[in-house]
Order: structure tokens, then C-alpha cells, then sequence
DNA sequence: TAAGGGAACTTGTACAAACAAGCGAGCACA
DNA sequence: TGTGCTCGCTTGTTTGTACAAGTTCCCTTA
């Protein structure tokens, strides 16, 4: 059962999608849409919400809501997964084990991960047969055997560890910059070192907020970009000085 | 007049800060919120939504709100205006214009800024006296003569342009990816030339959505991270291969 | 012609009530 | 012992109402 805000909402995108409501132009009135979709003012009022929130609509008080863009935010699991973001997005993409072992946390990831033990993974991502992504990724003790059972070439850890021991990955925290590649990273992705890429450290949780990973992943610059759309009102993205949080 | 919902998504922020509500603990139900703070129940989940946005807490239909992290989003100016984020925390900082012209809009800036005419400005940011960030701007032609008009040691434009004519930054669209240092970001930044650079490019526009400016930065690695907080309901940030818009 | 004041319109805030849906603990039964 | 189910708790959805506050546009007035 969808909710009604949803409803809504999915049909006032696909409106801005396809042009009805072009971007630049106004957004019907709460009062027009309630008529229209005969519902109360305050559900259409979320249902709208949801729309300012992907940035897709401008709003303010006294002031018609404005449609800013056409481009949709993706879902959390296609900004966490690299396979499901591929896969959303159409691309070819592939994955591969590089190196993989057990070892003692140090104190830096026994305070992020709460585990003594930790699982250290190396692996190479491809897009369209390219390698484009360097990943390291430490485990939480308690799941290292699962991730260990999966085939080294596992397309999608994510979905694979839901389908084995139901683990959903739910809130994560991402740090982006750029650093020169490394002789590991040049190696692996064929490119000089010292070379920029794009890096994307992460920690990820369950709903209960206990830490299942630890991941730096590393992009061939060109191969990816971060988009985002803020506005005065909700601003998701934040700017930090320098390697504030999660060491070198 | 502060929202009653502010004030009291405000005093639970402070809680969460303060270690009240340590991180991994469980919020207070809506009811016993409801009761403390005197308001309908309504108000209060106005003012969890608030936190659950900002990434700080996690909430999902049956089970208690638990608390994710303690760092605190960033308005909209503190993403969108170098001066304002470096000054809420606290940085010295200065700027400095090393070029500006007039020219015609390329056609690919005419789509974008709606204009024919446009003011390509070179600005050089520094953060504790050092060089870190290379911005080029293109603004659109009915700003173009207030920003002539500001100094050349201007250090936010944001706030002068405000100051001189009330124009108010209200929507951006960031693309944040990485980039080797050319020629004249190597001179200018004191690196060598390839040098890994954090790109971050952006549109703003104003509150009813016109365009006002197109920008290019280059931030020196190691200077500034962006960081962003997600979770499967909520999903600000966006992955995109290459160089989809924007173009090159 | 330009500035100012209002009136209509539109979005924001707050309260109240009722039901739906998911979670988790405890209990009963095999 | 442990499996499954029920029940209470908590968050999610929807409606209705009333008022507050900001915007926009028109009309008056200097």
C-alpha cells in the first residue's frame, strides 16, 4: 500500500518530467491540487514536500512554488551500491576481489566499527569493461563471515548480504575529495601515479545505527561525478576543512 | 518570531550535542516530547523531521527514533559562499580577483544563464594565508555591473551582492568531481602541474529560479572534504557518470 | 510618474482526532 | 528449548480547521 502523498508526488514529478509543469514555470496552488487530486491541503502539502526535498520545486511562504529541474535524486542504495547504481543507470559494470583478510582492528576502527576484529577487502569495480573504482572496505567483525562466503567476483555485495543474513544497510555518512593516485591505485586502474581520483569514504549502518562498514573507495577522475541540489531552505551537503574526522 | 517546531528541533539538536541523547541512544517517543514540550503531537514530528533530515537521527515506522551522529548540517550559504562557510568556522580567509571581463555568452551559456552578454570573473581564495581554491565565474549579464562594481579584495561576493542590490542566492545545483591542475591552477595554487584538484561546479539561481551565475571551482586537495549524510529514506546526493551536463 | 498602502492570494504553523502499519517483547504451546 | 503468535507501543498517514506571515498586484495619492 502506497501512500497517497506518494501517489501524488510520483504523478507531479512525472508532470515536471514530461514538460506540463516546464521548468521555470509555476506549480498549481495547494487549494488546486487538493481539488484536483481530492485530497486535504495537508497532504497535498507532503506530497509537495517531497518534491522540495529532491529539489525538484522551489518553495516559500506568500510566494507560488517554482519548478527548478527535471534531473531526480536517486535512492540511497544507488548512492551506496556501486552495482546498484550501475545497474539503475544502465551501465555495463563489473567486480572483482583483489585481496582479502582477517586481521585485529586497529584503535581508529574499533572506535568507528565497535569490533576488535575486522575483515579488510580490496576490490576493483568496472563500468562498460573499464576499471574505473578502487574499493577498501573493512568489515565489522560480525559480518566478516558472510562477506567471506561470497564468490570473488560478487556483482553486488549489498543485495548479497541481504539475501544471506537479511542485513540492511540503512543510514551512511560520506567524506569527498580528491587525492593523487597511489602505485596500487595506478596499477589497478591504469592510470599514472599521482594522478587525481576521486575518493569517497564512507561509514554504513544498520537501522539500529551499529557500524557494518568502513569504506575508502577511489575513482578514476572522468568516470564519476557527485551532483547535488540545495537550496536556502534544505541543504544536505556540507563543506569541511582539510582531514577533519576519519584520520589519513 | 521562531517557529515553535525550530525551537524545539533547537533544544533537542543541543540535547544530541550535549550527550543528553548520547549517539546509538533512543530518542523519546513523540508522546512524551509532546508532553514535555506542551505542543500537539504534530509539532513535535515537525521537529524530529528536522533532525532526521539533517542525518542526525534515524526514524522508521514502529520502532524508537535513535540518534546517528552529532555534526551539524551547514546552511546553504556556508555550502554555497566560501566567505560565509570559512567565517562560521572560524577560518582566516581573504580573496582576490585576478581577472575580469566581459564577453559574449557562448551558446552553451546562453542556455545556461539565459543571457547574451556575461562577466567571466578569476578569483583567488585563501584559507590561513595559504592559496587553496581557484574560482571562475561566469555571471549572467543584468548582474554584471554590480559585481564590476565590487573591490578586487571583495571577500564575499554573496553578501555585497545582497548589500548593493538585494539579490539573494536561493537555489544551486553542485557537480563535485576530481580533476588534474592546469597550467594556471598550478601557478596560482603553488602545486605542480596534474596535481590532484577537488572540482565543484554550480548554477545559481534566485528565488524564482533565473539564473544568476555559473561557477567553477578548484580546491587544493587535502584543503576542504565535502561531506554529506544519507540514509535509505532520505537521499540529498547523487552519482552521475562522466561528464554527462555541464559539458566540458 | 513614482512611491505608498492595502486587499487578495498563497504558503507556513499549530492543534486535534482517528486509523494504519510496523516493531518488539512476552507468552503459550509444541 | 525454541518457535510462533498476540498484544501493546510507536511511528506513519490523512483529514479538518484556524490563524499567521509573506508575496503580488492594483489602486490611490503625492
Amino acid at each position: 500500500m502506497v501512500a497517497r502523498y506518494e501517489r501524488i508526488a510520483e504523478e507531479l514529478r512525472d508532470d515536471i518530467l514530461t514538460g506540463v509543469h516546464p521548468v521555470g514555470s509555476q506549480l498549481p496552488t495547494e487549494a488546486e491540487l487538493a481539488t484536483r487530486y481530492e485530497a486535504a491541503r495537508g497532504t497535498v502539502r507532503q506530497a509537495v514536500a517531497v518534491l522540495v526535498a529532491e529539489g525538484l520545486v522551489g518553495s516559500r511562504q506568500g510566494a507560488r512554488r517554482i519548478v527548478l529541474g527535471r534531473a531526480r535524486s536517486q535512492s540511497f542504495a544507488e548512492l551506496h551500491s556501486f552495482a546498484q547504481w550501475a545497474r539503475a543507470n544502465g551501465h555495463r559494470f563489473g567486480g572483482q576481489v583483489m585481496g582479502q583478510r582477517r586481521r585485529d582492528a586497529s584503535p581508529v576502527e574499533t572506535a568507528r566499527l565497535g569490533t576488535d576484529e575486522v575483515l579488510e577487502v580490496l576490490r576493483l569495480r568496472t563500468l562498460e569493461c573499464e576499471p574505473v573504482l578502487v574499493e577498501r572496505t573493512v568489515y565489522a567483525g560480525w559480518v566478516a563471515g558472510a562477506v567471506e562466503a561470497l564468490p570473488p567476483s560478487c556483482e553486488s555485495v549489498t543485495e548479497a548480504l541481504y539475501d544471506s543474513i537479511g542485513l540492511v544497510f540503512a543510514y551512511g555518512e560520506h567524506l569527498i575529495d580528491a587525492v593523487a593516485a597511489g602505485a596500487e591505485d595506478a596499477r589497478l586502474l591504469g592510470v599514472r601515479r599521482g594522478s587525481p581520483l576521486l575518493r569517497q569514504r564512507r561509514i554504513t549502518t544498520t537501522h539500529e545505527g551499529r557500524p557494518v562498514e568502513w569504506s575508502e573507495d577511489r575513482y578514476r577522475a572522468g568516470s564519476v561525478v557527485f551532483s547535488i541540489r540545495n537550496s536556502i531552505d534544505a541543504n544536505p551537503l556540507v563543506r569541511q576543512a582539510g582531514d577533519l574526522r576519519f584520520g589519513a
